[in-house]
RNA sequence: GGUCCCGUGGUGCAGUUUGGAGUGCACGCCGGCCUGUCAAGCCGGAGGUCGCGGGUUCAAAUCCCGUCGGGACCGCCA
C-alpha cells in the first residue's frame, strides 16, 4: 500500500495554483496536454546531462516533481542551482519516452535559463536510492526536507491535520489555544520548566498535555473542546517518541465513552482517508485484561498472530519448582523447532533482562519434546502442555513462570521480537483497549498508582470495591480509561472524568493525597468542579505517531520538520546551548558545578 | 540508570574475525571530450586526523581500555 498525498491529480486543488510569481506552472504538473503551451517554470537543478556544446538536458526539480528541460548547453549550470526557466512545452521525440516519470511524456524545450541563486556543492545527495545518516541529514535538514520523502511527509502531515480539523469542526467541537507557559503539577511525566523573570526564583512549566484545562471548558460550558495542541515532556528520546509533539486533544461534555471513541472514530476515518484515499472500517475493542493475557501488552500489534496461551492449570501439581508460580505462559512459534541454541540463548538472555526468572524451551519433535528441563515434567504434563498450546511437530515453545504482569509483559516483548511485521507490513490494525485497571500498582507508601490519572472515573460495576479494605480489591477496580492502539502504537488514551467531588476526594484519599495537598496541587479544578461541572469525557492521540504510521515511516523524525536526536539535542541549531551570565542574572539564576 | 549496534576522502560501502605501506569499489567534486540523454557515456585529476585519547606491539583502521557522536531497546514516558 502507498501512501499518497495531493498532488497535480488531486481535482480539489486549484489547477491555477502554480501560476503566481515568478512561475506560470510547477515542474511536476506538465502533461502532454500542456503541448504547446510556452512555459515558465522554477525550482533547483537535479541533474544534468551534457551532450557537447549545444545540447544538455537539465531535470529541474520543485516540491511537484521533476520536468526535463532541453537546453543549448549547461556547463555553467550545477547541481542544486536555483533557476528559472522560460520554455515551450512539446512532446519527447519517439523513443525517447521516460516512464518512470509522470512528467516522461513531454520536455521543456528551447529554453532560456535565468539563474537565480547558485549553490556550493551539497553535502550529501537529494536522491531517494542512498540512506545518508540521520547526524548529516539533520545538520542539513533544509536540503534533506527537498527530497520527495520529506515533502511527501510533510504534506501527507498537513493534509491529516487538515482531514483531523475539519471532522472535529463537521462534530461541533471548537478549536481553543491553551497556555504554554504554566503552573508545574508534580504529576506523570518530567516537566520542562521556563524560569520567570519577573518572580526570580519561580518557575513556569510547559504542559505535558492541556489536560487540565480541556477540563475547565467543559465547566466553562464550551461543551466539545479540541485542539491540536503541542505537548512537552522532558523523558528519554525513542523511534516514537520527541520531546515536543503533537496531539489531537479533544473533551466533550454530557457523553459517556461510547460517545468519545465514535467521535475519535470520526476523526480517525477522516485522517486515514485523507491519506490513502479509502476510510478503514470499524475499530475493534479489547478489554484491557485480554490484551494482557493474548499478547502481553497494553497495546497489542494484532497483525500478526503468536497469542500468549496460559498454561497455568497444566502444570497446578507439577515436581517443577520453576512452573511453580502463580503464571505459566507460552508462545507457540510454528515451524520454530529449528531456532539455533545460540539464538535461543540470546533470546532466553532477553527474558532476563526484561525481568524474567529464565525462558524454558521446547523444541516439539514426532515423538517427544526435546528441552533442557523436559525430564522434570510428566508425560501428563507434557501431554497437556501440546495439546493446551496445539503445538505439533516442527513447532517451538517458549515459557514464562511468574507473578502475572511478568509473565505477560516478558512473553509479549518476546513476540515482537519473533514476529513484528514491518511497519508497511500488515495494513491499518486499529484497536480500541477498554477497561484499564484505575490502578496500576501499590506504590512504596502501600498505596495506589493511578494507571491513567487521578480524575479518571471508575467503572460503575466496580464503585463498591472502593470501599474494600483489601489493597488487591482495590488493584481489579476497572476504569472508564481506554487507549486507541495503532499496529502495535499508543496512539492515545483518554477517560471519563470524575465531575463529583465526593467521588474525588474518595479518590485522592486512596491514593494517599490529603486534602491540603490535593488543593495545593489541583486547587484551580476542585474549584471549578465546586461550580457545577457537567459530566464529561475526552481524548487525545498523537499525531506524529499516526502520520508515521500512514506514512510507512518506522520513526517519527522522519514526519517531524525539525526533531531532535535520541539525545535531545539539535544537529542544525546546536540546542541545547550554554545561558550567557547576563540572562542568568536577569532570570536570578545561578549555575551549580557539573556533579562529578 | 542499563543492554546492544554503528563511526574509514563530501556521500554510501568493503577492509577489522586472523595486526603488516591509507589498499579498493560506487556516487559526488574539478578539468577535457561528447547533439537525445534521463542514476547519460568516455578520458584525466584532486580529495583521508580510519570519530577522539590512551595502551599493547617491531608494526594498529584492525587487539585492549576510556571517551565523544549517532541509532535500537529496557527502565522512564500519570
Amino acid at each position: 500500500m502507498t501512501p499518497t498525498t495531493p498532488s497535480s491529480d488531486d481535482p480539489s486543488r486549484d489547477p491555477a495554483a502554480g501560476a503566481r510569481g515568478l512561475r506560470s506552472d510547477y515542474c511536476g504538473d506538465l502533461r502532454v496536454g500542456d503541448e504547446g503551451r510556452q512555459v515558465q517554470v522554477c525550482g533547483w537543478v537535479a541533474r544534468r546531462r551534457e551532450h557537447g556544446e549545444h545540447l544538455a538536458f537539465i531535470d529541474l526539480r520543485d516540491h511537484t516533481g521533476l520536468v526535463q528541460c532541453v537546453v543549448d548547453g549547461a556547463h555553467e549550470l550545477r547541481n542544486e542551482w536555483v533557476v528559472r526557466v522560460t520554455g515551450t512545452v512539446r512532446r519527447r521525440p519517439d523513443g525517447t519516452l521516460n516512464e518512470d516519470l509522470p512528467t516522461g511524456e513531454i520536455e521543456v524545450g528551447d529554453c532560456t535559463v535565468e539563474v537565480l541563486s547558485s549553490s556550493e556543492p551539497v553535502p550529501f545527495p537529494i536522491d531517494e536510492r542512498v540512506e545518508v545518516d540521520e547526524t548529516v541529514r539533520l545538520r542539513h535538514r533544509y536540503l534533506d526536507l527537498r527530497a520527495s520523502r520529506m515533502q511527501r511527509n510533510l504534506r501527507l502531515r498537513a493534509a491529516v491535520n487538515g482531514a483531523l480539523r475539519a471532522a472535529m469542526d463537521r462534530q461541533g467541537f471548537v478549536e481553543i489555544e491553551t497556555p504554554l507557559l504554566i503552573a508545574s503539577t508534580p504529576e506523570g511525566a518530567r516537566d520542562f520548566v521556563v524560569p520567570s523573570r519577573l518572580s526570580p526564583g519561580e518557575f513556569y512549566a510547559l504542559p505535558q498535555s492541556p489536560q487540565l484545562f480541556k477540563q475547565l471548558c467543559m465547566v466553562g460550558s464550551v461543551d466539545r473542546y479540541y485542539q491540536v495542541a503541542r505537548c512537552l515532556r522532558d523523558e528519554d528520546l525513542r523511534a516514537d517518541r520527541q520531546f515536543e509533539f503533537s496531539q489531537l486533544d479533544l473533551e466533550a461534555s454530557f457523553v459517556s465513552q461510547s460517545d468519545i471513541l465514535d467521535m475519535v472514530g470520526v476523526a480517525i476515518r477522516a485522517a486515514v482517508a485523507s491519506a490513502r484515499g479509502e476510510e478503514p472500517g470499524p475499530i475493534a475493542h479489547m478489554t484491557w485484561r485480554d490484551a494482557m493475557d493474548r499478547f502481553g501488552s497494553d497495546k497489542p500489534d494484532t497483525r500478526f498472530e503468536l497469542e500468549l496461551v496460559d498454561v497455568t492449570g497444566v502444570f497446578a501439581q507439577t515436581e517443577f519448582n520453576a512452573f511453580r508460580a502463580p503464571s505459566v505462559k507460552a508462545i507457540r512459534v510454528p515451524g520454530g523447532a529449528d531456532t539455533t541454541r545460540s539464538r535461543l540463548d540470546d533470546l532466553t538472555d532477553r527474558a532476563k533482562r526484561w525481568g524474567a526468572k529464565g525462558l524454558v524451551w521446547m523444541r516439539v519433535e514426532p515423538d517427544e519434546i526435546n528441552s533442557p528441563v523436559a525430564k522434570f515434567l510428566s508425560a501428563t504434563e507434557l501431554a497437556d502442555l501440546r495439546a493446551a498450546t496445539g503445538a505439533t511437530a516442527g513447532d517451538l515453545l517458549l515459557i514464562v513462570a511468574d507473578e502475572w504482569r511478568t509473565t505477560c509483559h516478558v512473553l509479549g516483548l518476546l513476540r515482537l521480537e519473533l514476529g513484528r511485521p514491518a511497519v508497511t507490513e500488515g495494513g491499518l490494525q486499529f484497536l480500541w483497549v477498554v477497561d484499564f485497571p484505575l490502578f496500576e500498582a501499590l506504590g512504596e507508601d502501600g498505596s495506589p498508582v493511578p494507571a491513567h490519572h487521578p480524575f479518571t472515573m471508575p467503572h460503575p460495576d466496580d464503585l463498591h470495591l472502593l470501599d474494600s479494605a483489601q489493597s488487591a480489591d482495590l488493584l481489579s477496580v476497572r476504569s472508564q480509561a481506554y487507549d486507541l492502539v495503532l499496529n502495535g502504537w499508543e496512539l492515545g488514551s483518554g477517560s471519563v472524568r470524575i465531575h463529583d467531588p465526593v467521588v474525588q476526594r474518595r479518590i485522592f484519599a486512596l491514593l494517599g493525597i490529603g486534602a491540603d495537598e490535593a488543593q495545593d496541587r489541583f486547587g484551580f479544578l476542585l474549584d471549578a468542579f465546586r461550580f457545577g461541572a457537567p459530566p464529561h469525557a475526552g481524548f487525545a492521540f498523537g499525531i506524529d505517531r499516526l502520520v508515521a504510521l500512514l506514512a510507512g515511516e518506522e520513526n517519527i523524525r522522519e514526519v517531524i520538520a525539525f526533531p531532535k536526536t535520541q539525545s535531545g539535542g539539535d544537529p542544525l541549531t546546536g540546542a541545547p546551548g550554554p545561558l550567557d551570565p547576563g540572562q542568568l542574572g536577569e532570570l536570578g539564576l545561578r549555575l551549580l558545578p557539573p556533579a562529578n
